[in-house]
DNA sequence: CTGCTGACCCAAG
DNA sequence: CCTTGGGCCAGCA
């Protein structure tokens, strides 16, 4: 099989690095694609201690409510950033899953 | 080792 | 529809 000695940190970058531009996914798809179905909560975790000048494209990790979770400047900056890769925001921040949702 | 925390999620009421 | 409560699990003091 695969690699499990690898850290649950180290395979949450590994999804999310797979995330391709233009499209989102949730905490609890990463957490499930990375091996703890039950670990969404964990995967917002590692994202908060992520270095600042990651190229990782953490931005395009939200709830499954289809809203950032975030707040404060933070929910700003992930908000611009996934304007500027084209996606939409509804009238209460919301961003529809069906089209922008990666994997679904 | 124990306990607390949280960028979540789901089931019930 | 919205609100609660519980669980889950990796990190860190």
């Amino acid at each position: 099989m695969e690699q499990q000695d690898t850290s649950f940190r180290q395979r949450v970058f590994q999804v999310i690095a797979a995330i391709p531009y233009g499209k989102v996914t949730t905490y609890g798809e990463v957490a499930r694609l990375a091996g703890s179905p039950r670990a969404a909560r964990q995967v917002g975790g590692v994202l908060k201690k992520l270095p600042a000048g990651s190229t990782l494209p953490w931005h395009r990790v939200i709830n499954r409510h289809g809203q950032i979770s975030q707040q404060g400047e933070d929910f700003q900056r992930q908000r611009q950033a996934l304007l500027e890769e084209g996606i939409i925001f509804a009238a209460h921040s919301t961003v529809d899953l069906s089209v922008y949702g990666w994997r679904w």
